[in-house]
This record gives C-alpha cells, sequence and structure tokens, in this order.
DNA sequence: CACGATACCTGTAAGC
DNA sequence: TGCTTACAGGTATCGT
C-alpha cells in the first residue's frame, strides 16, 4: 500500500512514545550532570535549571498533551515540549548539530535535547502551581479520557463557525491532534475538512471521536513498536515511522474509492496549514 | 470573543 | 551547479 512516511512527528502519539521509553531510564535515577550547550529554546530557561534538580530522584515521568512532565522528589517538575522539531533521545558521546542539552544519568543513561529549529519549551515549575501553568492551565480533555463521548463533542462544537480540521487541532477544546492526525481522522471518518464544525451530525461526531482515537491508538502502537525494534539498536529514541492515507499524498490516488472513481487526494490550506483529503469519499 | 494571520527558527526540496 | 523560494509535525500573540 502506497503511504507516506514521517521521521518525526512530535504528535500526541511521539509524545507518548518518548515518555514510555524515558520512564525506565529515568524512575529512581538522578542528573550528575546536565549540560546546557544554550540557555533558552522557545523561551528563555529558567534561572534555577538546572541546579534545582541535579542529585534530585526522579519519581515518575508522564504525559500531558504533547508535553513531557518529570517529575522529581523535591516537588518540581521538569516541563518539556518538543516543537516542530524536537527530540528527546539516549545517546552518549560528542555533541552534535543542535544538541542543546546533554543529560548523564546516575545509572549510567546519557540523554541529549535535540532541536533544529529551536521551537521547545523548557520550563521547571514547582508542584503546587503546575497545574496553573501557563502552558497547562488552558488545555482541554485528554482524547482517550472517559469523560468524552459523542454528545459532548457535539456540543462542544455547537458555538464554533470555523471548519472542523482547525477546530480539532484546538487544543482548548482537547489535546493531541496535530495537523497529520486532524487530516487522516477526517479521511477515516469520512468527513470534508471544509465543513464548518456546527454542522457536523451527531452521528458525524460519533464517528470522528472515534477515529480520532483510533488512529492516535494506532500510531502510538507504531511508536511502540518502532520503540523496541528500533532504539535499543542504535539509541534513536524519539524517532518512529507511521504511515499516513491522506497527510503528504497530494495528487496520489485516493485509498479508499480510487479504484471506482480514480479521484486523487487534494492539498488545501486551512488556518495556514495543510489539509489533505478526497473530495469523493468525505462528505 | 472567535478566528485567521503572523512570528519564532533551521533544514530540505523544488524550481529556475 | 548555484541561487531563490516555499514549506515543514506547534503554539503564543497580534489584529480583525
Amino acid at each position: 500500500m502506497a503511504a507516506c512516511y514521517l521521521s518525526i512527528m512530535p504528535e500526541l502519539p511521539e509524545v507518548e512514545t518518548v515518555c514510555r521509553g524515558l520512564a525506565p531510564i529515568l524512575q529512581g535515577a538522578h542528573f550528575t550532570e546536565i549540560i546546557c550547550r544554550r540557555r533558552s529554546l522557545r523561551y528563555p530557561f529558567p534561572k534555577h535549571f538546572p541546579n534545582a534538580i541535579m542529585g534530585v530522584p526522579i519519581v515518575a515521568v508522564a504525559r500531558r498533551a504533547k508535553y513531557i512532565l518529570i517529575h522529581f522528589a523535591n516537588q518540581q517538575t521538569l516541563l518539556l515540549h518538543l516543537g516542530m522539531s524536537g527530540r528527546l533521545f539516549k545517546q552518549e558521546g560528542d555533541p552534535q548539530k543542535h544538541d542543546h542539552i546533554l543529560f548523564t544519568l546516575s545509572n549510567g543513561h546519557h540523554l541529549k535535547f535535540n532541536d533544529a529549529r529551536r521551537f521547545g519549551m523548557l520550563d521547571l515549575v514547582a508542584n503546587e502551581t503546575l497545574t496553573a501553568h501557563p502552558w497547562l492551565a488552558h488545555l482541554g480533555a485528554e482524547p482517550f479520557a472517559k469523560s468524552l463521548n459523542p454528545r459532548w463533542l457535539y456540543s462542544a462544537l455547537q458555538k464554533r463557525k470555523a471548519a472542523i480540521k482547525p477546530s480539532l487541532m484546538d487544543q482548548e477544546l482537547w489535546v493531541g491532534v496535530g495537523n497529520i492526525y486532524a487530516s487522516e481522522a477526517l479521511f477515516m471518518a469520512k468527513i470534508l475538512p471544509t465543513r464548518p464544525a456546527q454542522s457536523l451530525s451527531p452521528a458525524e461526531c460519533g464517528r470522528l471521536l472515534n477515529s480520532v482515537r483510533s488512529v492516535l491508538r494506532a500510531a502510538i502502537k507504531a511508536g511502540g513498536t518502532s520503540l523496541r525494534d528500533y532504539v535499543q539498536a542504535d539509541g534513536a529514541m524519539g524517532y518512529f515511522q507511521t504511515s499516513c492515507k491522506v497527510y503528504g499524498r497530494k495528487g496520489e490516488a485516493c485509498l479508499r474509492c480510487a479504484k471506482s472513481s480514480g479521484f486523487v487526494i487534494q492539498s488545501i490550506q486551512q488556518a495556514g496549514r495543510s489539509s489533505f483529503f478526497c473530495a469523493q469519499c468525505q462528505v
């Protein structure tokens, strides 16, 4: 099956994969050395980073939306975001281009934060103020939260005059759906990305909720597989490949209806981002 | 207020 | 070959 392959993908599935890969390396250990080769990415690092966490045991690694949360025993949390091109992976040795932070752990592991475009974000926050942090305070629900159901999505979309595709990516509605999976989920749900959000029927909201969860789950599963096969071989944690049915396939045959209709995938701009869809089998 | 446009950066690929 | 341009997974901020 024809498909596009993407090597880096900091939407929810990659962040989840990175967190799962980091947890066994970090939990119970502490940092013995942290070298900052620059003092900022998108924003300046806080002054107490890294000193306030040196030697402090790591108690847990978690994900919220596309943020990585590393919890320390002194009630501080390191908040990381990969931006568009950030990667956090296990690697020892001399820094390469765009390796901005080098971590050494008490258990002998080495980690690097590499980010060519420097849209990544880092902050070190006291736990008591964590949920009020400006990066976290306005985030919507996790897509796998039990509280989400078709009726909730239908109700939430009623207020929105914008197209469904940019609405899907609104992190205040729900979190984790980025530009790739917005197109993929709409294709799976057979809904055009240009439809006004408030025009979706309750049944379509049900299909869309299922589709979003389905594409995210599949990507997380692919990431987990890749993590096992790839990371342990060469330490390149944070990379994995996924295949897309519409994203990046402009001009290629629709994988669902081309045999009968000959339709090809189209690409348009919505709110400054590329959307991919089939005008025949998405309605 | 809701929404779109823009800015932040560098790398890559396409076009000439 | 070399130069220019367009575009790239996200999010905060600005303007309409």
